[in-house]
DNA sequence: TGTACATCAGTGAACGCGCGTTCACTGATGTAC
DNA sequence: TGTACATCAGTGAACGCGCGTTCACTGATGTAC
């Protein structure tokens, strides 16, 4: 193995316990009491607690952002040859099928990665935010582009508020999937996949995105 | 005074400092810096940090929580004289006219309030969640209830999930409102106020709510 | 084949620092007699 | 009116603790001659 299982270990540890406490409520201590490695291991791969939290996150972008980057590059060769765009549903959807096809480890769990997406966009860590915006912001940026050609005609004014709400309620929902799922199932007894979940959303971002009408108060 | 005014100063600095950097990373002693009050005062008239924390919520939520019940009073007195359901814009109109009514103190910026909101979501602080849960969720679930009644016939479960999705637009965006108002304003010229986002949100929930479509894949 | 050296993963213990909290104390104001 | 005591907001300095990081070191493996 090019990497070393310590490496591993504590990415694993890691990403659970940021999970659960957020990044400046997890001391390395408790990581690397968890994956069972010394104290000193982290900042000997690593370097810094920074780093190790973008490494937590790359881990599971990476993979990720390669393969959205195909699909659009197969969406834009056909647009050139048929001359057609792709409709609202089938590139909400697009999104799903990504995020589901990516298993990028074996004990992966695809919720845990959506609950550190949620934090790194709620909690401080702004060396996060510049990390994420440069590794992984072009492909998001070409997504969104697609995005705005299969809405209808509005103005630049409304894309830009409801592009936000859409990520909003991706980003809150699913970094609380767990509990919410847990809710749902104990409230009214239906137990839903993380893909259920995700499809539910897609008529709802259609219907918003789409919503003509500017409601005159 | 009532209250002291080392109080109102420490909650001051306190509001500010934990919106712009989150709850654990903001030190008694960065807010006691802003607020020029001494160190031991905050747990002389909190008692600890958590309590503080509860504090600066309360400030707001309180009279919100308040102005907000009498409202829904009100509905629910008209609906048993008429027998009308109110409309589901109306509902969500609703919550922003009492958001833009609340008006606490004469420094209150609600944008501060809204991204203190939306950490409250994201960041551990269990004991928050309890408290904000157990202090206001009485008010909540009443609001929910009326607005369930607003939307068209569903399944509990598409309700549940909807439900969830447009609160993630929301506390998404407000809490990022500071920030996306500039790069608007930035990228396309378009000065909006917190209340024309608000408002850009209605039409959009509203059309989320409603869509029929369980888009099949 | 044997020896000297380099590289590298990992370790144990300590470093200095900033944290939330505590405590004995001050000084001003109110109250009882 | 004067004195003794109680209450209360606020203070300065220190407490112990857990934090991220550093450093000298070990022991295994690879490489050169």
């Amino acid at each position: 193995m090019s990497q070393s299982v310590t490496v591993e270990r504590i990415l694993d540890a890691a990403e659970q316990l940021f999970a659960e406490h957020g990044f400046a409520e997890t001391s390395l201590r408790s990581i690397t009491r968890r994956a069972e490695v010394n104290l000193a291991a982290v900042n000997y791969h690593f370097g810094s607690k920074k780093i190790l939290i973008q490494a937590v996150f790359s881990r599971f972008l990476d993979p990720f952002s390669v393969q959205l980057s195909e699909a659009l590059d197969h969406i834009e060769d056909q647009d050139q040859d048929q001359d057609h765009v792709p409709g609202l549903e089938m590139m909400l959807n697009l999104l799903v099928d990504q995020m589901m096809a990516v298993k990028p480890r074996g004990n992966n769990d695809l919720s845990v990665c959506m609950r550190l997406i949620g934090l790194g966009f709620a909690q401080g860590q702004g060396h996060l935010k510049k990390y994420l915006q440069s590794t992984y912001g072009e492909v998001f940026s070409r997504y969104l582009a697609l995005l705005v050609r299969s809405c209808p005609q509005m103005s630049v004014d409304t894309i830009f508020w409801r592009i936000n709400f859409i990520l909003g309620a991706a980003v809150f929902t699913l970094s609380g999937a767990e509990a919410l799922r847990s809710i749902a199932e104990k409230d009214y007894g239906a137990r839903s996949g993380l893909e259920d979940i995700l499809r539910k959303m897609v008529p709802f971002m259609a219907a918003g995105l789409r919503s003509s009408a500017n409601y005159t108060h």
